[in-house]
RNA sequence: GGUGCUAUCGUCUAGUGGCCUAGGACAACGGCCUCUCACGCCGUAAACCCCGGUUCGACUCCGGGUAGCACUACCA
C-alpha cells in the first residue's frame, strides 16, 4: 500500500487524558514519526452529557508537555487551542452537518432505519426478556420505521417525535478483521446488535458512525487504540461495506490494556489514590465536580521520563536496552513487538526512570529546577538572588553545586530539599534515632574540643582547594591529628560532628559540607548544637 | 449468561522446535564501599497455568481445559 500514513488520536473530553490513553497517544505517534506520516488529534465530543469543561484544553496541554506533536487537528501553542489542517473540523460536535448527510446515506441504501422505541421501553425490555438484543430477532418486534413503514415514519419525525437511526445488521455472517498486534479475529454477525448510529435528542452522531466517517473522511491509514474496541471492530467494519468505502478502510490495531498494580483489572483514577500515584500526566481541577487529581508533570516526573517508561509498557526492541530517547523509539518502535497481554503499572519503575533522567541533567538545569521550590522553604534567600555573575546569582550557582553533592540520592527535583535542607537552613531540632546511636555521653566535651581545634585554622585554609579532595584538605588533616593524638575514634567523632551540622546521620562527605557551610557557619551550627544538646 | 482477547520470575519483559541447567530490568534480600544516610558495584532468591497430542526433541506447534481481562448503552 502505497497510502500515506495518517493516524489519529481521539480522545473524549469527559476529563484528565488517562495515563494509558497516553501510551495510545504514544504508539501513534511513534508509528506516524517513524513512516514521515500525519499525526492527528481529533475530540470526540458526541456525549453532551458528559463534557468537562477543560478537559481539551487539559489533553493537548498534556500531549504538548510530553513532546507528543500533533500535525494536524487540534494542539497546543502558546497555552491556546489552534486548528491547523484541511480536513476540520476537528471537533465532532461542530461535524453535525457532515454526519446527516451519511445518515441519510445508510437510511437510503437501507443500511438503516429510523427507531422510536424509547430508552425506557428498551430498559422494560430488558428487564422482561433476559439477554435482550435489538436485532434481526427482535427488529420486527419494536417501534420502527421497519415495522411503520418509512412514510409514517416521516410523519412522526415530522410531527417533532424523538428517534435514532439503528444500523441494520445481517444476521449470521463471519467478519473478519485483520488486527496488526492479534493477527485475523472472527466474529458472527448475529451476536452485534443494531447499533444507534444517531440520536435526534441532541443532534449528534454516536461514537461508531461519527469515528467511521472521520476517519474515511481525514483519510486515515491506520487506527491504532485500546483493546476495548477489539469487540466493535467487526462492526466499524461493516460501517465501512455499507459505506462502500472497503478499499480504503484503515488498518486496525488493538493495544493491550494498562491494568492497576494489584489484583486484576483495568488501571484506574481511584488505583492511584489508593496507591499514593498519579495516573494522570498534569494535575487536573475537575470543574464538573470539584476533584482535584495528582499529576505527574506536578510530581516532578520528567516527561522524558514518563515517555520512556510509558513505552516499554507494551513494548519492546528485544535487546537490553532501557533507556531510549524520543528519536530512538521513533526510530526502533514497531507494532509487531507490542504484546498482546495487558501490562501490570509498575510505579516503582516509573521512580528508577525518573531518578535515570534525572543524573542525565546538568547540576544548572536542575538548580534552575529547584530554585522556585527553594525560595518558597527559604524565603530569605530571595534577596541574595540579585547578586549575578554572568546570568546566573550566586546563590544559585550555589544551589547548583550543593545540587551535585546530594542528586544521585533522589529520584525526584522536590526530594532535593529533603536532601539538602541543611545547606540552607542549620537545623533547629536533632534527629532522634541519630541521636540515641551517634551521641554519646562524652560526645559535647569531643565538640567542645573540636570547636577550639576548628577556631585555630586559618580561614584562607578552610575550604579544600580546588583539584583536591576533601581528604586531602586542611581541615581533615588537623582533625585527623587531633583525633589520633587523643585516640578518640573517629567514628564517634565524626558522627556527632555530623549531628551538629546536619541535625541527623545522613548526608554527604562531612568536610563537603563544611566546604559549602564555611567556618562561621560551621562553628556557629557545633555552638548552637552544644546549647541545645549538652 | 454470550462473544472475543490473553496466559514466562512479585512486576515489565527476552525467547518464533535443539543455543534454555529460561536472559535482562524494577522491586526484595545479602555483601562491598564508608564518619552517617544514600548512590554505586558485586551477589542471592525468584517464572515457562494445567492436561493431552505432534516430534528424536517442546517455553516455543496443535487440541482441550482453567484463569484473567475486555465488550455486551440513545458512553466513548
Amino acid at each position: 500500500m502505497a497510502r500515506k500514513v495518517r493516524v489519529r488520536f481521539a480522545p473524549s473530553p469527559t476529563g484528565a487524558l488517562h495515563i494509558g490513553g497516553v501510551r495510545t497517544a504514544l504508539y501513534n505517534y511513534l508509528f506516524a514519526r517513524q513512516h514521515g506520516g500525519d499525526m492527528l488529534l481529533r475530540i470526540e465530543d458526541t456525549d453532551s452529557t458528559r463534557f468537562v469543561p477543560g478537559a481539551e484544553e487539559y489533553i493537548l496541554e498534556a500531549l504538548d508537555w510530553l513532546g507528543i506533536g500533533i500535525d494536524e487537528g487540534l494542539r497546543w501553542e502558546n497555552g491556546k487551542i489552534v486548528q491547523v489542517g484541511n480536513h476540520g473540523p476537528y471537533r465532532q460536535s461542530e461535524r453535525r452537518e457532515i454526519y446527516h448527510q451519511y445518515v441519510d446515506q445508510l437510511i437510503q441504501s437501507n443500511h438503516a432505519y429510523y427507531a422510536f422505541d424509547t430508552p425506557e421501553q428498551l430498559d422494560a425490555k430488558r428487564a422482561e426478556i433476559p439477554n435482550f438484543q435489538y436485532d434481526a430477532r427482535t427488529r420486527m418486534q419494536m417501534d420502527n420505521s421497519l415495522v411503520i413503514g418509512m412514510d409514517e415514519a416521516k410523519r412522526r419525525i415530522a410531527a417533532g417525535e424523538k428517534y435514532v437511526v439503528r444500523f441494520l445488521i445481517e444476521p449470521d455472517e463471519n467478519i473478519t478483521v485483520h488486527d496488526l498486534i492479534r493477527g485475523d479475529v472472527t466474529i458472527n454477525s448475529s451476536i452485534l446488535d443494531d447499533k444507534v448510529l444517531y440520536k435526534s435528542a441532541d443532534d449528534l452522531p454516536t461514537y461508531h458512525l461519527a469515528n467511521i466517517v472521520d476517519d474515511h473522511l481525514m483519510e486515515v491509514s491506520h487506527v491504532i487504540r485500546g483493546e476495548e474496541w477489539l469487540p466493535s471492530a467487526p462492526l466499524h467494519v461493516l460501517l465501512y461495506r455499507a459505506f462502500g468505502w472497503t478499499d480504503t478502510m484503515p488498518e486496525f490495531a488493538h493495544l493491550p490494556l494498562l491494568l492497576k498494580p494489584d489484583g486484576n483489572g483495568k488501571l484506574s483514577k481511584r488505583d492511584g489514590d489508593r496507591l499514593g500515584f498519579p495516573v494522570f500526566p498534569l494535575e487536573f481541577h475537575n470543574q464538573k465536580d470539584g476533584s482535584v487529581s495528582s499529576g505527574y508533570r506536578e510530581s516532578g516526573y520528567f516527561p522524558e521520563a514518563v515517555i520512556n517508561f510509558l513505552a516499554l509498557l507494551g513494548w519492546h526492541n528485544s535487546t537490553d536496552q532501557e533507556m531510549f530517547t524520543m528519536d530512538e523509539l521513533i526510530q526502533q518502535f514497531s507494532l509487531d513487538r507490542v504484546s498482546k497481554s495487558g501490562a501490570k503499572f509498575d510505579y516503582e519503575k516509573g521512580k528508577w526512570f525518573n531518578h535515570q533522567y534525572l543524573q542525565l541533567k546538568s547540576n544548572e538545569e536542575l538548580a534552575t529546577l529547584f530554585m522556585p521550590i527553594l525560595l518558597d522553604k527559604v524565603p530569605s534567600l530571595a534577596g541574595n538572588s540579585a547578586v549575578l555573575i554572568g546570568s546566573t546569582s550566586v546563590v544559585e550557582a550555589t544551589v547548583a553545586q550543593v545540587i551535585g553533592l546530594v542528586k544521585d540520592r533522589v529520584n525526584f527535583v522536590p526530594e532535593l530539599w529533603e536532601q539538602a535542607n541543611f545547606f540552607f537552613v542549620a537545623p533547629t531540632e536533632y534527629d532522634e534515632k541519630s541521636l540515641a546511636k551517634r551521641w554519646k555521653e562524652d560526645s559535647p566535651r569531643h565538640m567542645t574540643e573540636l570547636l577550639e581545634v576548628l577556631e585555630g585554622i586559618n580561614d584562607n585554609d578552610w575550604t579544600t582547594p580546588a583539584g583536591k579532595t576533601a581528604e586531602e584538605g586542611v581541615l581533615n588533616t588537623v582533625v585527623m591529628n587531633w583525633i589520633a593524638e587523643h585516640e578518640y575514634g573517629v567514628g564517634i567523632i565524626m558522627n556527632a560532628f555530623r549531628i551538629c551540622l546536619v541535625g541527623a546521620a545522613r548526608g554527604p562527605h562531612i568536610w563537603t559540607i563544611t566546604d559549602v557551610l564555611g567556618k562561621a557557619e560551621t562553628l556557629r551550627r557545633v555552638r548552637q548544637a552544644l546549647s541545645t544538646l549538652n
